[in-house]
DNA sequence: GACCGCTGTTGATCCATGTCAAGGCGAAGG
DNA sequence: CCTTCGCCTTGACATGGATCAACAGCGGTC
């Protein structure tokens, strides 16, 4: 549908698809990859405030202006479509208002799950809740099962800071202290082994079901 | 509007609205006073995650069960209605999912500041975001003018700190240091004048647009 | 009008995390 | 092979905010 005015791009890491007070031109659908949307402080200081996965939809409907910067956090391919085409089909089709609604719940979901991540809980337990989120999301594949799972990291140890309100080395005593736990296997800085999901849960102070 | 199956409530300051994990059974709009969403740690740690004015819709669409406390922070008037009429509303009128989709985003909007605030900014900064997007928020008439603003807290110490990721000694603190800075006056207790927007807004380290 | 209980303030001390500094490791490039 | 650079780790020390403790103001209520 519509495949003329659309178009499928690889973006390599760290290219922005959407920038901070920039008009919004177009929208896209993310087909594989992470991308990270973040925040920005006058001064510099910076803060990640979602992670996109596929097939999540990218851009803010109905908005003139971003309000956040969208970059690629790996290699990443989406499928984009200029606003025109977004706004004929959102008013013809409200069976896509609906999908897109959907998914604005769940981020708000989302959203709202880290600033009790980002308010009350401490450096480890954040460290813990942000692993256990990646590894539920990274692979649209595997389900929800126990056990051992490993994954590449998308993101830097500073961009994880950036997520977790932390510093650098905060992240990087936290990875140690977990390692040491047994909870995790560091098998090569980006590339995690989550020993036990059940045991993540526990450092995340996370409910058995979530 | 499908009068008779709503019905109009008059609720006392800590009355719930909504508990987490309990089933969804009805949706409100609220007329007047102030909701705090609030979230729970299963060791007590809450923090709150939103605060909803009148004229806002309060209640999660598409889910079977919350996943958030809805208290009255103040006396509130809101209207009820059950989640039966819910759906058949939204189902015969795109209009209302999309006036739906709308809050849900700005509300999305507003989660990722808090994410930014909650993250990356200090107590100060943090307290005066806080009376800042309250002072914005709380009297629907007012415009956007400079000048000083008078209101009501809405919320205790207690609360201030649920929100902002701090103690109620911390906030206590940054409260007298912003009076004595000379950006607000306490008037008494929970009624706080800002002198000065502008100087409000550079403790909280927002644009001049904001 | 004395006694409570609740909310808020203030001070003293402590500690989790930030800051600063050094060094390790692997990839890229001469 | 050696150098450089980016990313990560680790250690030593500093500090913002938490914790603990005392107390003030201010309705209720008996």
């Amino acid at each position: 549908m519509l495949a003329k005015q659309t178009t499928r791009r690889i973006i390599e890491p760290g290219t922005k698809l959407m920038s901070d007070g920039n008009e919004v031109t177009t929208y896209s659908n993310l087909l594989s990859g992470v991308v990270k949307l973040t925040k920005i402080l006058a001064d510099g200081r910076q803060q990640i405030v979602g992670l996109q996965f596929a097939p999540d939809f990218i851009g803010r409907p109905f908005k003139r202006e971003n309000q956040l910067d969208a970059e690629a956090a790996t290699r990443v391919s989406v499928c984009s479509f200029p606003k025109s085409v977004f706004e004929r089909l959102i008013i013809n089709s409200p069976s896509v208002e609906h999908r897109l609604h959907h998914q604005a719940l769940k981020e708000l979901d989302e959203a709202r799950t880290w600033m009790l991540t980002l308010g009350r809980k401490t450096a480890a337990e954040k460290v813990a809740s942000l692993l256990y989120y990646i590894s539920c999301h990274i692979d649209p594949e595997r389900p929800h099962l126990e056990g051992p799972v490993e994954f590449e990291l998308p993101l830097t140890r500073a961009e994880i800071g950036d997520f977790l309100g932390l510093t650098i080395e905060t992240v990087s005593r936290q990875f140690t202290k977990l390692r040491k736990s047994g909870a995790i296997e560091i098998v090569h800085n980006r590339s995690i082994k989550l020993l036990s999901l059940d045991q993540i849960r526990r450092h995340a102070k996370l409910d058995p079901e979530t």
